[in-house]
DNA sequence: GGATATTAATCAAACGATTGATTAATTTTG
DNA sequence: CAAAATTAATCAATCGTTTGATTAATATCC
């Protein structure tokens, strides 16, 4: 027996998630939604007025909780490096939470065709690269990192976490593997944190 | 004056291949292409049999370029870390030589629609891969490399390039900047390539 | 070599299907 | 009962594709 929604709006919001992520926001139509969340068509409209309205909500939403996630790392007790492990933690921790959106989120930062939309993905992935530069400089001012092309150091942090997420078979090339099975998703995200840290280790404590 | 374009049917590419870049597959429509390419709508159909027949086309062209231009780096005279530097060089040259189109292709492999896409993708990736992969198994078994992750290096190696790609201007916040000018693009490949020489010469090289 | 087939390329128009959106009527709720 | 929620039916617009006809070039025949 299904399980009664009781709330259909935000039964249209899960409904669309899904299908934004699986087959992308113009390959997903307003009929698949309908059907998929149980709605009437007319409710789309009849609650975010379009079918980007639905959209535009559900970016919002996630971005709002990514952004309120964003921990204070800098107590001033623990050294740089172990900031560093932190954010790459948390980061990691954070995308992999939803593999599936993040990767709708690239392809709309790809396509940029919501200039609304890439403003605020853009904002919201500014807030850590803000509190990764600034650990990174205070790092290297205290001389515990190395001097750094440090928008790149950040660009290899975050790429790495989004290519693995967009094709994980590269690393794990187990047909069964399945980012969205908890178990599998464990694995991948310690192992990519355990690879960055020890990169990013080796890389900004060694002396030149 | 405009050109004349003497073959419509490498028109029908040129103007698809742009229009699918900028706006996605889902995103442009047989009519644009039309308009675009100057070519009667009936000529795609006539040419490429479908909407998909002239991306499949596009695709197939330029993963084959991609697949030759890949360089016999393995000459014996030269050490892991130099093979390893011009593999970084010669991939960041290629994502480089058409931002638009790679960054279509991850939409294509991150959406993962067209399973014979996909899989064609993923084999023209797994040749650098394979590559990258001995180079560094080679460097670790003759002591020159240290032990690491190697698919979560060759990750690193691709996802910090990816990620550069798609969000240039969290590197260059210079709102002049443009991938897509000779100058710029030069400029972004070779602080990419220094940046990721750099990191990888460190981690690899440094004793534990 | 001139008339006659044959072919490839191109076109405007139309096809049925699907798109996102809206209407007006109905049901549910407070 | 009034407001809010939900429905089926319908809208114009656009989608990718197909059609039948036309042009221009090439090949074949006598």
């Amino acid at each position: 027996m299904k399980t009664e929604k009781i709330d259909k709006r935000q039964a249209i919001i899960d409904a669309a998630e899904k299908l934004f992520c699986e087959t992308g926001y113009e390959g997903t139509s307003t009929r698949q939604i309908s059907k998929e969340s149980g709605a009437n068509m007319a409710m789309i409209n009849y609650y975010f007025g379009s079918k980007e309205g639905v959209f535009i909500e559900i970016m919002n939403d996630r971005i709002a909780s990514f952004g309120s996630q964003l921990k204070i790392i800098n107590e001033d007790k623990i050294s740089a490096i172990e900031k560093l492990h932190r954010v790459i933690e948390g980061y990691a921790t954070r995308i992999l939470a939803n593999p599936s959106f993040h990767k709708m989120m690239h392809r709309e930062l790809s396509l940029s065709q919501r200039p609304e939309m890439y403003n605020k993905i853009k904002a919201a992935m500014s807030q850590n690269m803000q509190l990764l530069e600034k650990i990174l400089t205070d790092g290297q001012e205290d001389g515990s990192f190395r001097e750094a092309d440090n928008r790149l150091v950040i660009a290899t942090i975050m790429g790495t976490i989004t290519n693995i997420i967009i094709s994980p078979q590269k690393v794990m090339p187990d047909s069964d593997f399945d980012l969205n099975v908890p178990k599998d998703k464990k694995i991948m995200k310690d192992r990519v944190v355990a690879h960055l840290q020890d990169l990013l280790t080796v890389y900004l404590t060694t002396k030149k």
